[in-house]
DNA sequence: TATTTAGGTTAGTTTACGCTAACTTTTTTT
DNA sequence: AAAAAAAGTTAGCGTAAACTAACCTAAATA
């Protein structure tokens, strides 16, 4: 019935690679670190991490420390490495860091697997 | 005061790219076959027309024509060649066509102009 | 100890952009 | 000429994802 929302995962994918990037960084990620990386409010992210955890992406422990589950991690590490690729290739073509990052970051949702793969052999081989 | 949405302007793009390439199928084009052409219902691209309208970025005779004024024209044109440019490199890389468009069709709304000619220096070169 | 600060949540708002329902007007068909 | 179809509009709905205001709890500080 009536209008679903075919909205991608851009914005899920976008949370669980920030996650990803500040546990690296970090000892251990809490919601407000989340908040002040992305610039977002405390309410933003708390109601995401919700979400995220309503879909079994994470894990929020009473503390308020936040891990991945298999499934997020998969979707985090992937995010990433999409971000990595392209964010390399540009730079590489003399773009510079700041607008690689930001090209990077929306370009990241939008390729398939397929042509992940194809981009990842073309550059690397 | 309060939330301000910074949405891209991903649909706008999205609608005059379509305009584009229906003006050279058809010898006039109409809401109904943008609606047509999208699978979108008449009034969201009523309401969307008449948001290009108040932009500035067509002109909707009282027929029902809609041409371009020079603004709208330079974006669509603009947001075709970044479609096509994508398009063929992926093809190039052995994308079939459909996944290719799919994803030319996102991420053509993300690069910068810096990124787009250093891509196209680099295809083309 | 009392107060402040930090972190998190809930409730309600805004904007974008799809949708359906229902209307008008014009054109086509019977 | 009457009815049906085609094109466009307006009004109101639903969802995602940001926001502020206001609240709670626990830890740090004066």
């Amino acid at each position: 019935m009536g209008y679903v929302s075919h909205k991608s995962e851009e914005s899920m994918e976008d949370y669980l690679e920030t996650i990803y990037i500040l546990s690296q960084r970090l000892p251990a990620v809490r919601s407000i670190d989340i908040a002040t990386e992305r610039g977002y409010s405390k309410p933003s992210v708390s109601v995401a991490m919700k979400n995220l955890r309503n879909r079994d992406l994470i894990i929020v422990s009473s503390e308020g420390y936040i891990t991945f589950t298999e499934q997020g991690k998969k979707i985090a590490s992937e995010t990433y490495e999409r971000h990595m690729l392209l964010y390399n290739w540009l730079v590489s073509l003399g773009i510079d860091e700041e607008t690689a990052s930001k090209d990077a970051c929306k370009m990241e949702h939008d390729i398939s697997k397929q042509s992940f793969e194809a981009i990842k052999k073309y550059i690397l081989g």
